[in-house]
DNA sequence: TGCGACTGAGAAATCGCTTTCTCCGCTCGA
DNA sequence: TCGAGCGGAGAAAGCGATTTCTCAGTCGCA
């Protein structure tokens, strides 16, 4: 029952071949060349006695568990679910573990949350962290290496790697004002995020740069809950004339496609509607919805490069921003209808 | 720069306070009672040197890491992610951490995987493993404590916390039969799925009891891709006299959605279309998508619940298996149209 | 007042490995 | 032929905690 292997030390397998528990690690390990015949001897030592090094035992005495952290602020985001699986799957291919470590949104529980993750393992990565900026200066040098995933953090020795939001919602806004679109509104995200605080500068930059468009501010959230309730605001927003919405992201631009349907407003032909992030789902939502794509794996596997740097004892990478890349799709059309 | 705590150890904080290792441990673990006066001279030795005990030490001499793993095949499934969700949070209540292996659906890499993971910590979570019952049986014992998701395994000694899908489509396919519908079709998910028998023998069982009903058998996927995929060939059963289809899951119902709306196949007047699994953006389909509900968070907080159990030398629990319920929502009708 | 039980603190062993450090025996060059 | 140099194996010293084990000092009770 498994009990075979329980317990069977270095030490077992030492004696078992007549060897030194040294001699043992070094065929093991491969770090010095070894009589052949003890390489044999140990090796059938330890298929006999079905012996498996001690994780444990390895990670105190060369200081590294080969596992690193990732904290979050909800698991349940597509985003953070591809960021992880990017990181994860990079991070197994170096020999890399990565323990999940989800603060549900409680900003008080992120510092503690990430001390106490960093203490078992050999590096973190922080995804969008909401504490305020002085606390996370603090934080990053507390626990590095660490990388810092989409919150910009000016100036620090810290590596970032992000999304430029501000770029992306300028593109949007680009896009919606090629078909026609005067009169937009953008549905913003929570408050204490840093993303929705980047979106809202894109759309700032948007403005200044097509002094002929206006964009209202609908607050929002950011799941598809929050979609549905702002419904009843983005209707009326459009009976005042909006002939285009911009959600905070994805999630709650499904919401909001559902309700408005239910409520008689033809998108796209009445009223276009983009999301953010483009999660699978987007694709095949009805209409399939437009937004911008954002290489959630790709950013996982980023993180992960430049962690693996730094671990190594490299130097800080540039950080990174990927711009995000428009899919157009149906939820978008051109504005003349709605204008005439 | 973070240097200060580099490298302190438990007999820099003895040496600073005047005392032993072996008190400060004591004051630290709160195992004995120890003089006020040295209790004083502990703490603030630890404050001003910002000590923090190793978690590596500690791992090896007591021989648990307060950390589990979650191996599962897929981290971009949401089933899983809502599990993963779950369990983490449950653990994380209890002080223990959650690290994620992904097999990335390589059968042939997931039992070095388990073995791996569970090197590092202290038990395992297998989530819907795909490898054969055979090497299953074995594998699980030699990972104990261990606990096994969505994999019917019969007779063993090994909690099992799953969902009862031969129940579920029964009851879906109950609910397609009251409203009428004699014709249905099974899209079935991939074949090394044994959530997939589970639900092929759903149908059978259906079948058995509804003697009128005849279900076809449409080969598809697991992904809303798959579901695209297999919209033609709906659409031609659905000529044939089909007027209700049940996916394997929700993202293969959503892509076969979003392909029959472009086929002109009006779901649900001419069609209905039922899901599995009730993922978070059913409900926001177009139409809503009908879906038996499955518990994610609540199946990783029992896994937990039961790991624990296993970990504290408990005895392990009886297995449960949740039955699916149905959400009833507008991509399923009454086939009295296409019908006539 | 005297002696055993008890309390509490330090010394030392331990967890299971890796990595010097040491030493032995060989080879090779002068 | 002899010593320097070297390769390889075992002994031993950690890694940084926890947990006996040991022993001195107290307390209580007769």
């Amino acid at each position: 029952m498994g009990e075979r292997s329980r317990g069977v030390t270095i030490s077992d397998v030492a004696a078992h071949a007549g060897v030194s528990p040294a001699s043992v690690s070094r065929v093991l390990n491969g770090r010095q060349s070894v009589d052949p015949d003890i390489v044999r001897r140990v090796q059938a030592s330890i298929a006999t006695l079905g012996y498996a090094p001690s994780a444990l035992a390895r990670n105190l005495v060369l200081g590294r568990t080969r596992t690193i952290a990732m904290v979050v602020p909800d698991l349940e985001n597509p985003l953070f679910q591809g960021i992880l699986k990017g990181l994860s799957l990079a991070a197994a291919g170096d020999g890399y573990r990565v323990l999940v470590a989800d603060t549900a949104e409680r900003v008080e529980d992120e510092e503690a949350t990430a001390l106490e993750a960093r203490g078992r393992c050999d590096a973190l990565v922080l995804c969008a962290p909401r504490m305020p900026e002085e606390r996370l200066r603090r934080l990053v040098d507390r626990v590095a290496p660490v990388v810092v995933v989409n919150r910009p953090l000016p100036e620090l020795e810290v590596p970032i790697v992000g999304v430029d939001y501000v770029r992306g919602i300028r593109d949007l806004v680009d896009h919606l004002v090629a078909l026609g679109h005067r009169r937009l509104a953008y549905v913003s995200g929570p408050e204490a995020s840093a993303s929705n605080a980047e979106r809202v500068r894109g759309v700032d930059e948007a403005l200044a740069m097509h002094p002929a468009v206006r964009i209202d501010r609908i607050p929002g959230g950011s799941r598809p809950e929050d979609g549905e309730a702002v419904a009843d605001a983005v209707a009326a927003a459009h009976r005042a004339g909006v002939t285009a919405v911009l959600a905070f992201n994805d999630l709650v631009a499904l919401g909001l496609l559902a309700r408005l349907r239910e409520l008689g407003v033809d998108v796209p032909r009445e009223l276009s509607v983009a999301g953010f992030d483009d999660v699978p789902m987007a694709r095949y939502a009805t209409p399939r919805l437009t937004s911008m794509s954002v290489p959630r794996a790709e950013i996982g596997a980023q993180a992960w490069s430049r962690l693996r740097t730094l671990i190594d004892g490299g130097s800080v990478d540039h950080s990174v921003l990927y711009r995000p890349r428009l899919e157009a799709r149906e939820s978008t059309a051109t504005a003349a209808q709605a204008v005439a």
